[in-house]
DNA sequence: ACCTGAACACCGTTCAAGT
DNA sequence: ACCTGAACACCGTTCAAGT
């Protein structure tokens, strides 16, 4: 009952996207097509269709039921604020690098997903008081943190930083955030 | 002799770039086709490449040749430190600024264009040393540094910083940078 | 020298038809 | 319900042929 010749078990959506997955971690977006996916999955291209509305919205799951949930945000425990800036930066990296072609992808394409999500920006309010940081200046502030880390690993992603340096280089990078948040 | 039945003149590369990146500035290099660049210039979508390569160079000629050139450094006049870098900062705001869709596109793209041109890296390099940045970290640093204003500018070509505070952003984003890169 | 038409190997997606 | 083939409107690019 129209189950595919080629395979047994019908489609699924977790296994469309798991597959885009694994290709667009091999070898990004770009190459990442409908047509090779469905035979990726051994299917024809337009089954795709019955389980994913198009392309965009192919590319919105994924992100957002396999990638953001990635995101391990600091829980506010007190610690002092230097400390959870630091942790939120790397988990942030690590999201990043967990997945980075998908990651610069959505990170140049707005339309595919809303980027203040994740509960990112909450710790990052959060943290600045304690920073010192003046309420006028609070949201201000998180965009900017927000946009150097984001360039930094966009950076990174794309290899325009040496893979031995890059750790080195975020290191210099919180440091240099977290002399440079307190105003005096 | 080969001229266009339907154009008097023969084409020219400067004529093609010239018209690319005018569509570019108005809908993104996505949406630039060679095809409809053709029909722009009421010419047969196959003449084009005989004054330019493929896409790739056309891109890469438009960058080199047209955008490059508008960045505007801080000479070595002795200034302050803190005055050369904010000068630097705005000075590649304002490249940015002016093709946006195009720099956010060739910057995702590091196989269009050396990112490290311009001279943008020696006036960096340039001015870490009056800023006390010891020598090792000199290279790592301006990496940070230049990943910091990529991505704050990335992040407002794409929307995602609200055009009123965009400017007041840049002002927090290198007040925290001067603030931050001296080391105690 | 410069331009062009036909053709190739790709895209995403719609729609009507199959089981 | 789920799958599919043919078709449409696009791509970039090659190649042989025109003037």
């Amino acid at each position: 009952m129209g189950v595919s010749a080629r395979r047994g078990t019908p489609l699924t959506v977790e296994e469309i996207r798991a597959t885009a997955l694994r290709l667009i971690d091999a070898g990004g977006v770009e190459s990442l097509s409908m047509r090779k996916l469905a035979a990726e999955l051994d299917v024809n291209p337009m089954s795709l269709y019955h389980h994913v509305a198009n392309k965009t919205e192919l590319i919105k799951g994924i992100c957002l039921e396999t990638v953001v949930p990635l995101l391990h945000l600091p829980p506010a425990d007190g610690a002092p604020w230097q400390d959870q800036l630091r942790a939120l930066a790397y988990a942030y990296r690590r999201l990043a690098r967990t997945h980075p072609a998908l990651w610069t992808y959505v990170h140049n394409h707005p339309d595919v997903i809303e980027l203040k999500e994740g509960g990112l920006w909450e710790v990052l309010l959060r943290i600045l008081p304690a920073a010192g940081v003046p309420e006028d200046k609070r949201l201000g502030t998180a965009d900017v943190l927000h946009g150097f880390v984001w360039g930094l690993l966009l950076a990174e992603s794309l290899g325009h930083i040496g893979g031995d340096q890059a750790e080195a280089n975020f290191e210099i990078a919180i440091d240099l955030i977290t002399r440079g948040l307190p105003e005096h």
